[in-house]
DNA sequence: TCTCATTCTTGATCTGGGTCAAGGTTGCCG
DNA sequence: CGGCAACCTTGACCCAGATCAAGAATGAGA
């Protein structure tokens, strides 16, 4: 956390038209004059990896997108227990309309580039711009369902499942990104520490370590060094995950 | 489950103008004219307790609010561990439109009385309505936002603290109902068994029957049969629950 | 009033994952 | 290249909550 204080730098503007995120974010279903309106709000910020977004209960005078890198959500206790709530990956937004204070701690995982809208301006486009509320809504009731997927998780998984369960969503999310379709194995850099691991499972470091291990051992993953990770039976890590072979796709 | 099969029983449609839901549901926003068409889509259907709405995988031709009574959403794996994800109460709405088959499992707890429309002409309503688009945006946040405060305390929570925060939060959303404010005593209906107590907080049975007990000798709460509870102390409940002192009241 | 089926409580014991502790890796910076 | 700071692994032990088991309370229906 040595670079903690250093402010965020501005980025110049870049064109939504070139924007990666442009199909896939809050803004995806906008028309040429909608995207304009937008462009007179936003602006980018660049945090570092580590650096920490906005701090639960802040005044928040923004909301957002991530345009590139990972960024956490977590909410922590007065003894400092803590339980990450979301992992925000390019597209992803940041923030609730018509909220004063952040609910939760967003931190960058990774180095990390934002759209950011200032919030009032957003909020008056909002009502009057459905395709970027209806858009918003979707992107929410998908949050949601990822959320209650989680509950499942951290309510009735045992920890190698948790892992497994992991694992697989980081896997196919980087496999639906890249666009890696075909073979049954599959590679992928894990954006997270262990801590930050077992902070999204409801572990604690070691047993996420010690779960790791035995997933190597028995060959279930393969490590190269401590965050690469290559799966080469993506069947056989949804069954140590305890979900039903179809992997739970839903239209 | 002996009724279990027993299909719901239709009611005469009663006007929306006195529903009990009218300011709460996602049809809060709607001016006369836009809650004559919602109206012209909807119908009431009636499930006894203990009766199943929808089973997950489904397929779910409707979408509606909770009018009374009480229902859960629930996960359940192959070898029949279960996760509460949800719980419905009055104005709640339930469904994702856009979507073909139930995600969860949606069971009655009490007696229940549904407002539902039906999918398709309320997904072209939904596009052309933005007082319905925009008031379920609302709720979907205020559900995610639920979501992730329940994640933390599946993930990081004692037995003792989930068994207190659930206590926290039916008795909070009943005094909002009832209206009661002043006394910090405070009564209400557990409107759930000890096990959908347990699959809501990620335990067993056993282990709520003895925590409940705990609180009771503890005088922490009261209880006159096994589901009328009363709080002298609603601080010193939210203390037992881990949660700060405010009760993490967001805007 | 007397079943019988739920639902709940309590006790005894077991165990998965937490806690405490001691190193091992890795890679950055001087 | 060497030292330090993150980060990770592994071992030993412990305990909160699960599991297994036995009954007690409650209440609907005959």
């Amino acid at each position: 956390m040595g670079t903690m204080g250093m402010t965020s730098t501005r980025m110049p503007p870049h064109d939504c038209g070139e924007c990666p995120i442009r199909h896939r974010a809050v803004c995806a279903r906008c028309e040429v004059d909608e995207l304009e309106k937008l462009d007179e709000i936003k602006y980018y910020r660049n945090f570092q990896a580590g650096q920490t977004v906005i701090w639960s209960g802040d005044r928040m005078d923004f909301v957002g997108s991530v345009v590139s890198g990972i960024a956490t959500l977590a909410q922590t206790m007065e003894d400092g227990r803590r339980q990450m709530v979301g992992l925000l990956l390019p597209s992803d937004f940041v923030g609730r309309p018509g909220r004063q204070a952040a609910a939760y701690d967003v931190v960058a995982t990774s180095d990390l580039v934002m759209c950011c809208f200032r919030k009032k301006p957003f909020e008056d486009l909002l009502s009057h711009t459905p395709a970027v509320s209806q858009r918003l809504l979707e992107m929410t009731l998908d949050e949601l369902d990822a959320a209650r997927e989680w509950m499942l998780v951290l309510g009735r998984k045992t920890a190698r499942e948790k892992i497994a369960s992991l694992l697989s969503i980081i896997g196919r999310r980087s496999a639906a990104l890249n666009m890696i379709g075909g073979s049954s194995s599959m590679v992928f850099e894990l954006p997270l520490t262990r801590e930050a691991m077992a902070d999204y499972l409801g572990l604690t470091l070691e047993t996420v370590s010690r779960q790791m291990s035995a997933l190597k051992r028995e060959g279930i993953i393969q490590l190269e060094g401590k965050r690469r990770v290559t799966v080469p039976d993506f069947e056989g890590l949804l069954a140590e995950a305890g979900d039903d072979s179809d992997g739970g796709m839903l239209v």
